[in-house]
DNA sequence: TGGGGCATGTTGACTTCGTCAACATACAAC
DNA sequence: GTTGTATGTTGACGAAGTCAACATGCCCCA
């Protein structure tokens, strides 16, 4: 529904002809709308969360190639699914209090990458450090250009493909380590 | 309003209240609330706007330093003023049609750093290439942080200061002339 | 100087929406 | 077969965005 019309035509209502029950059904299973969207969310995570894994085909997996993959499909991810992705991210969701199960699932993501940077460490070629904060900057990088591209900030003009792949160049270019120098 | 109460408590109502008008009187200086609260997120990017142009002073403003500099103004903007900062990026304002308005404050802040990278070609300091796709990775990079930051997917214990420090150096190692090696 | 027009403000009303309470129903377990 | 739980329905309420009709005060021009 917020692919089709917008996130704001997503309302308790509509939710409800749409499954062809009465509005008052759905507060029988999420206790309000909020808790409805976060479930939505968390939702999205974890698919990104399957889609960046599967990128861990065997081969090349001891390559810096698996990091750069993982940041090409993020971006993708967020340019099919743009208005998922801004609700992953978005107001809406957590506007209240912050939602544990949110955090929790975009956790889960920020592992994943950890772990990957740490392989690339140990292989060499990423420069030793503490991998989190790496993984957070990557994090960064990718999740700005997703957001930046879904909103429409940059010129449409521009190649995506190219735009993408210079991102996680300079990002891993930048992590490179630079120590036989 | 919106640092105070959260983005909810804005309603046209409580404007006119906290100026002492009726609640119909904003309805003469702003055709609905979508084009408050867009006008809101211009003044924003013009605020950023200018406080990343008062990093240009004098002396280091050669140096790749004034990036840098520029960098970490971008994220303590926005977690000095995070409502204000969401709402410049967020799905409130744009819901509808792309505000031009909006896209063109954000220009603005692009021209800039499109400038400043132009610079830091010319002194050998970066990789020289398309300026402007630069821009879009750089900018993808202090958005990203200053996005994850604030809606608090970054662990607490994390030092936001070492962070910021280590997105921008990342991003400016990565950028780089590299062909004297 | 007086009148008309414009900017601004006010209020009533309508609609949509989130939400709750009271009520209905059907299926499962003992 | 009875009882309870899960699920669904409907009426109602309050909040919010928005518009139309009406009011008011100020500036400009004849």
């Amino acid at each position: 529904m917020i692919s089709e019309d917008g996130a704001a035509s997503v309302t308790m209502r509509a939710i409800g002809s749409r499954l062809g029950v009465s509005r008052g059904a759905p507060y029988r299973h999420f206790p309000d709308k909020t808790a409805l969207l976060v479930a939505v969310a968390v939702a999205g995570f974890k698919r990104l969360n399957r889609r960046l894994g599967s990128g861990d085909t065997g081969a090349s997996s001891s390559s810096v190639e698996r990091l750069r993959r993982m940041g090409e499909q993020y971006v993708r991810f967020a340019l099919e699914h743009p208005a998922h992705y801004r609700l992953m991210y978005g107001k809406e969701a957590l506007e209240r209090q912050d939602q544990p199960e949110l955090r929790e699932a975009a956790g889960a993501l920020l592992e994943n990458l950890v772990d990957v940077i740490r392989v690339h460490q140990q292989s060499g070629e990423i420069e030793v450090g503490d991998p989190r904060a790496q993984a957070y900057v990557a994090w960064s990088a990718v999740h700005g250009l997703a957001s930046l591209l879904i909103e429409r900030q940059i010129d449409p003009n521009v190649d995506v493909d190219d735009l993408i792949r210079q991102t996680t160049q300079t990002i891993l270019d930048g992590m490179r380590d630079r120590s036989p120098v």
